[in-house]
RNA sequence: UCCUCGGUAGCUCAAUGGUAGAGCAUCCGACUGUUAAUCGGCAGGUUGCUGGUUCGAGUCCAGCCCGAGGAGCCA
């Protein structure tokens, strides 16, 4: 008797099988089951006659309970009827676990997320959490294959991080030892170190913000992917960031097609994906924003309205409002790069501009109201630039001395970008809250399970 | 930190200041092709907490607690 899974049932047409897994669902008869199983790799339902099966063994399948951990046997059958296109014919069913108080309806959902969260160590194995996740997987493998293909090296960044280059406001701060230890907030820095080393490098890991937000677009604990490249300038970075994002996006079109139906994702917009993506200088977002504002408050549509008055609020020299990367996304409908932010609202290390007036960053907004998914640019280069970046920003010498040795020997132009893993998952997949992109997602007001 | 909204059965929600109710789930039963199956039945409650107004409060008032969405900040 063959042992074998859901996923590969297909190539044992006629033949005898044996599953191992849980029950999802039960619909039934008298004399007929219909039996949901899933086993992790996929749902098939399995139909269990009256007549087919000892008393005893039809008895067990009619009283136990969703999620009951059983091994059913039976013989592989074509069937149109079915969504995968096969079901199992079952001879024998073997109860490993009874249940009877799971605690998740099969029709429980989205709405409910704060009650689902709490129960997401069970939640996970619901289909849509299930598809989403599979994405999250797909995604980060094209993430890694990307760079390998590429000779980029996995250099790892440190988790604890001595005191902060960016303000301590944001990060989480713990005890370690006779000293205080933070949270890492991004690898960059430490980036830099591999690519001045190395050349091409890539930090990958869980990075943590103890920003207070509330939103659909934040966790305190998130993955970020940071690739960071000694001689590449501005336009390279730029480059790199559109070929990985549009190598992502394929990746999960191709090998997530069952996931991204099941989720009842209109996947016309990734597809447009595979067009270049639009790159706008700060000036020219401004004007493009200043039209938008003008179209959307002549809308008839109340929500365009709305947002028509929250566009530019922030006003000349300062960073976009999430209502602007909303527009942005709306008119472009496709990953926008803004590039060339002014210099004041950027962090210390970002390499001015010749005007000096801006900062050669870029973040790529993507669409669909998920915002920021990229940020990075071109580090400042100079030493004496840099030194005077961190006097102006109040930044300890100590703290970054060894960041600044950096440009003592052997400095180089060189930049990169961080994106987050989860807003990508996020777009990907359309689902509404990022804490969906996430096995276990960390918040403002959730630490468990 | 600020703004807005919410908290009633396991879940989703009703209930002019006047006997707390429905659907789904659980449990019991019927059904040989169901697709979130269907049908019948039983059971299920300290209406977030504390106080106040009232003959009477789930409903009105005050304070607190918890949650959600958004702003700011960010990926």
């Amino acid at each position: 008797m063959n042992s074998v899974t859901v996923n590969t049932l297909k190539q044992y047409v006629e033949q005898e099988v044996e599953l191992k897994g849980w029950l999802y669902n039960r619909r039934g008869s008298g004399k007929l089951l219909f039996l949901q199983f899933r086993d992790g790799t996929g749902t098939v339902q399995v139909v269990l006659s009256k007549k087919d099966v000892p008393e005893e063994v039809f008895e067990a399948a009619k009283r136990i309970g969703i999620e009951s951990s059983i091994v059913v046997r039976g013989k592989v059958s074509k069937d149109e009827r079915s969504a995968l296109g096969v079901e199992l014919h079952g001879t024998d069913l073997r109860v490993i676990q009874e249940v009877h108080d799971y605690p998740i309806q099969i029709t429980e959902d989205v709405p409910n997320i704060d009650k689902l969260l709490d129960l997401r160590h069970l939640w996970v194995r619901s289909k849509r959490p299930h598809a989403i996740l599979r994405v999250r997987s797909e995604v980060v493998q094209a993430i890694r294959d990307f760079y390998y293909q590429r000779g980029f090296v996995l250099y790892d960044a440190p988790i604890f991080t001595p005191a902060s280059c960016e303000g301590v406001s944001t990060l989480f701060e713990l005890p370690y030892f006779e000293e205080t230890a933070y949270l890492t907030q991004s690898g960059q820095l430490y980036g830099e170190t591999g690519a001045m080393a190395f050349g091409k490098v890539v930090v990958f890991g869980p990075t943590f913000r103890a920003e207070k937000s509330k939103t659909r677009r934040h966790l305190t604990e998130f993955w970020m992917v940071e690739p960071e490249v000694a001689f590449l300038e501005l336009d390279g970075i730029m480059d790199l960031a559109e070929e990985q994002i549009r190598y992502v996006v394929q990746r999960a079109l191709e090998n997530c097609k069952e996931e991204l139906k099941e989720l009842e994702r209109d996947t016309s917009v990734l597809e447009q994906i595979s067009k270049p993506f639009p790159r706008i200088h700060y000036e020219e977002a401004q004007s493009v924003l200043q039209k938008l504002k003008d179209d959307f408050s002549r809308s008839s549509d109340p929500e365009l309205q709305k947002l028509s008055g929250d566009i530019l609020k922030n006003g000349l020299g300062d960073d976009l409002g999430a209502a602007d990367e909303t527009a942005i996304g709306l008119h472009y409908k496709q990953c926008v790069c803004i590039h060339h932010y002014p210099r004041e609202v950027k962090a210390f290390y970002m390499k001015a501009d010749p005007t000096g007036k801006y900062a050669m960053g870029v973040d790529v907004i993507a669409p669909e109201g998920v915002g920021e998914i990229v940020g990075g640019g071109q580090r400042e280069d100079s030493l004496e630039v840099l030194e005077a970046q961190i006097k102006k920003h109040n930044i300890p010498p100590e703290t970054v001395s060894w960041y600044v040795d950096l440009r003592k020997y052997g400095s180089v132009p060189h930049g990169g970008f961080g994106m987050g893993v989860e807003r990508c998952v996020q777009w990907i997949t359309g689902c509404t809250h990022v804490r969906e992109a996430i096995p276990f997602p960390r918040t403002i007001y959730r630490l468990n399970p």
